[in-house]
DNA sequence: CAACATGCTACACACGCGTTCAGTCGCGAG
DNA sequence: CTCGCGACTGAACGCGTGTGTAGCATGTTG
């Protein structure tokens, strides 16, 4: 998919290499990809052009606009992610672990970092990303719910956004305030993050948190029958 | 540190209207705080210059440099969160829900919002908040494990951290995915994240998800003896 | 060989940014 | 009253940005 290996840029016009054109338009894209999951969507396209060894005009000449660049970098890197989880299904389906099964392959930290940084955008990819791995966590749970592996929840839906808005913003969270100044170093980042935060989580997940039925029952109690309106709907 | 109420120094001059000079400063230190809380550390100098009734001159005059009022931002925020959490401790020690007690005041919006967009930024004040944030999770976990009130962990200070970083990661990554216009609007859209979460929130404290130990049995019977060493150093 | 097509560059333009500066206004002091 | 001083303004500067455009170099074609 990618040029790895013989493709340098060629500081003039093209001779043999059929593929010429198609090239250069994926070094600048995968150039954006990277460079924006290292600076943020801020970075100029000067620097793009720069990393991809061409002129900032040859990407609106093929892009036509930075906008453009980067929605077609946010395509690719959806269809990449897609790419990925159709190769690791399998271990995908173990326990929802795909960030870690794609995050381990040192190649795919510029995808990561990408999304990542869309999260920290709020960017529609972000939000697709997110509502993909939301639906996917739906299906994990009402799995692991029906082998009798995770306890039920009354609200499935909610169970599986709300563990996944935690994990993801976790993450997000942790490599926000930490951040790799280079994205390769995303995975030693998430698996220095993984190995603090698993040991709490298996335990959360698996022998809660508190002792006492006191809190749930009272809020169960509360949304079958609100004490008072007022309180609750006088801000809304 | 801070100027804790209304009087701050007056750097030169005349005590006949005691407030101008003040309140200039003032003024565009709120109307600072509320547009970078608004559209982010993006926001220009000539926009909050407009927003407080002044000239983008007298910004620079009074501040320096945009990263100078940025600071002072930074401190005035930290110093009312510091305020405010003194004013309710009682209310905090509940249960750690100091978010929730102080973003019910609509007029703290502003504040809860520009403390949002550190998170997103990743600036020093972010860092700030997240550690005394984690700091007094591990005192309320304590207590409420002295308490029986809640299960003993096998390491309680990555446990207050990551039921920290997953509650306030949530909560970010849900307002950056679906961002409000107004910072008022964040008050409904806490609300709003709240009523969806609280419910699974409960449910996996009191109840846990996994029905089996098996996970966290083979974690830790993978930390205390690694099967393979060098499969978990080989990218460390 | 001459004409054309095209991948690509160098330059230029307009714009918004943070910042600077000369100058005005209002008011207390001598 | 005059003076000085500090708050304050409006215009400008220098810079970096995204984006057009003219032109160069090269491969192809009649």
């Amino acid at each position: 998919m990618l040029n790895v290996r013989s493709a340098e840029e060629r500081p003039t016009g093209r001779d043999r290499t059929p593929v010429a054109d198609q090239t250069a338009r994926a070094r600048i894209r995968d150039a954006a990809v990277l460079r924006f999951a290292t600076d943020g969507f801020g970075a100029s396209v000067r620097a793009i052009a720069k990393d991809a060894g061409v002129s900032p005009g040859l990407v609106m000449h093929h892009f036509g606009s930075k906008d453009a660049l980067r929605e077609l970098c946010d395509e690719h890197v959806l269809a990449r992610i897609r790419e990925l989880k159709n190769e690791n299904i399998d271990h995908a389906a173990a326990g929802g672990n795909f960030l870690q099964t794609f995050a381990s392959a040192e190649e795919n930290a510029p995808i990561l970092g990408y999304v990542l940084r869309s999260m920290q955008d709020g960017s529609a990819l972000a939000r697709e990303f997110v509502d993909h791995m939301i639906r996917d966590a739906v299906q994990y749970t009402e799995h692991a719910v029906a082998t009798g592996l995770a306890v039920p929840s009354r609200d499935e839906a909610a169970r599986a956004r709300y563990l996944t808005l935690s994990a993801l913003g976790a993450l997000l969270l942790e490599v926000t305030l930490d951040p790799p100044e280079d994205p390769s170093d995303l995975v030693a980042i998430l698996n220095r993050f993984m190995a603090a935060s698993y040991l709490p989580l298996l335990e959360l997940y698996t022998e809660g948190f508190l002792t006492t039925r006191r809190m749930l029952d009272d809020y169960l109690m509360y949304v079958t029958d609100p004490p008072d309106r007022t309180a609750a709907a006088e801000s809304a």
